[in-house]
DNA sequence: GCGCGCCTTTAACCTGAGTCAAGTTTCGAA
DNA sequence: TTCGAAACTTGACTCAGGTTAAAGGCGCGC
């Protein structure tokens, strides 16, 4: 477990996929451009723009466990994840552990701080073994001077994650464990269900559970007791990491 | 005490100061350009912009205890508040409250709602008597379409929001009350206080300690034991609302 | 200057959730 | 297939912080 040294490689332009103007049809480019153009952010931008865009993008791997950056490195871009699972979580003085989100593929991550010029305030680490972008505040910014539609797309991101945030602050503040655990699996179970769902259905938990009762703001030791609770409640069955509710209208207005 | 009803008004062209081109020199007019070009988001537009960006604001005034909009209203533009003192919380079923902030002038909220085109996800209401504008969303988006560097500028408004609100989560997680209120009062004396500040000063508090005391997620009573708490270690001593820090160096020390 | 409300304090008690310390299960690597 | 580490569970105990209730106190309008 230690430190990618993916900001170091920023600067070196050998690492970039720098090719000469008229020339931009390397096979790595082109892959690149290709996943380029299904990210949420850059949909709409011509291939011009998206294959400008590309040189100063680096895709590359991480191995779970590995630490992609500490609170107070310096930002250099912002992060895409293409496949695996990311925490980002900050640790108190004491050594405890606070997870604020668990990334999946599509998501992004590191944007405000990027545009504030500061370092980073928590840390990054796989869950999973992981394949992500790398996306440099240059283009970034050169791409958001040129094109307000782009500024748009932005400003909608943040927004969407402030509110997120929000959210979240609400439910730590005015829900006990108990229903933010309930919560949390309405919600999960929601994000896979592609129309609304009724009666029994099961939910996987994307990481071990210690993770999520972090992500929860609780302890494991709580979490477990509280599955238990529900599941002595007859509201849920637990195998493994798959959590079976037994009826999601019920699990629904137990809440509250 | 009752919803302000802005949001209405905002559709009656006769309410804005809208004024025939060629001559933009009304009184109000004129008077609210003034106002705007003091405010940080639209520093650096020119007088032409200010002008224009003046025909979607309106200046109001609101009592003590107005409530400037529900969660759940539809969001018709942002405020920026030039006078008095704003929290903004949310409610839950059983009536608890929790505050997420305490807006003082120059502060400016709902944005992030506005972008998203959602409804207010937190209540408003003032705690003192109030002098705010209202911007009009249109103007904003007309002006985002136009201009990249307010783009920019709101990106970093939005970021910085974010910064807060993450920051805000690790102190609600991983800081005990009395931590939380010592890092408040510190904050507090920052933000005064031009230079550093050494030995003795003072901070008064900006409201009442009962939303004081929601505000950094505790209940009346144990901000009030922890006040007293923090008379009796001998490093602060009360006044009503004015917190007398004895040595400002010793109660950082104390953290942690 | 009086009296009424609303903050604020204080005390006694309660409880949700954390801590600590054993287990037990699971799972991956050898 | 076994071994060991990591994840998870369980129980007993503790404690920070919430609840309830009853006084103060102080600011403000009349």
């Amino acid at each position: 477990m230690h430190t990618v040294d993916c900001l170091q490689r920023d600067n070196s332009p050998a690492s970039q996929t720098d090719v000469p103007p008229g020339c931009e049809a390397s096979p790595e480019h082109v892959s690149l451009c290709r996943l380029l153009a299904h990210i949420p952010l850059l949909n709409g931008l011509s291939d011009q723009e998206i294959s400008r865009f590309a040189r100063g993008v680096r895709e590359f791997k991480a191995e779970k466990g590995e630490v992609l950056f500490h609170r107070g490195d310096p930002c250099h871009g912002f992060h895409f994840l293409l496949e695996g699972q990311i925490k980002l979580a900050f640790t108190s003085s004491d050594g405890h552990e606070k997870v604020i989100e668990i990334m999946r593929p599509g998501h992004s991550f590191g944007e405000a701080v990027m545009f504030m010029d500061k370092p980073y305030v928590v840390m990054a680490q796989t869950l999973t073994d992981c394949r992500l972008l790398h996306i440099a505040k240059n283009v970034v910014f050169e791409e958001m001077s040129r094109d307000p539609l782009f500024c748009r797309k932005i400003i909608a991101g943040l927004s969407q994650r402030l509110h997120h945030l929000i959210a979240d602050v609400e439910t730590y503040s005015l829900r006990n464990g108990r229903d933010r655990i309930i919560g949390y699996l309405l919600r999960e179970e929601e994000m896979n269900g592609d129309q609304v769902t009724q009666g029994r259905v099961s939910v996987r938990l994307p990481t071990n559970k210690g993770t999520i009762a972090s992500r929860l703001n609780l302890t494991q030791e709580h979490f477990s007791r509280v599955l238990h609770d529900l599941i002595d409640s007859g509201l849920i069955e637990v195998e493994g990491r798959t959590i079976h509710i037994v009826d999601i209208e019920r699990l629904r207005d137990s809440l509250n």
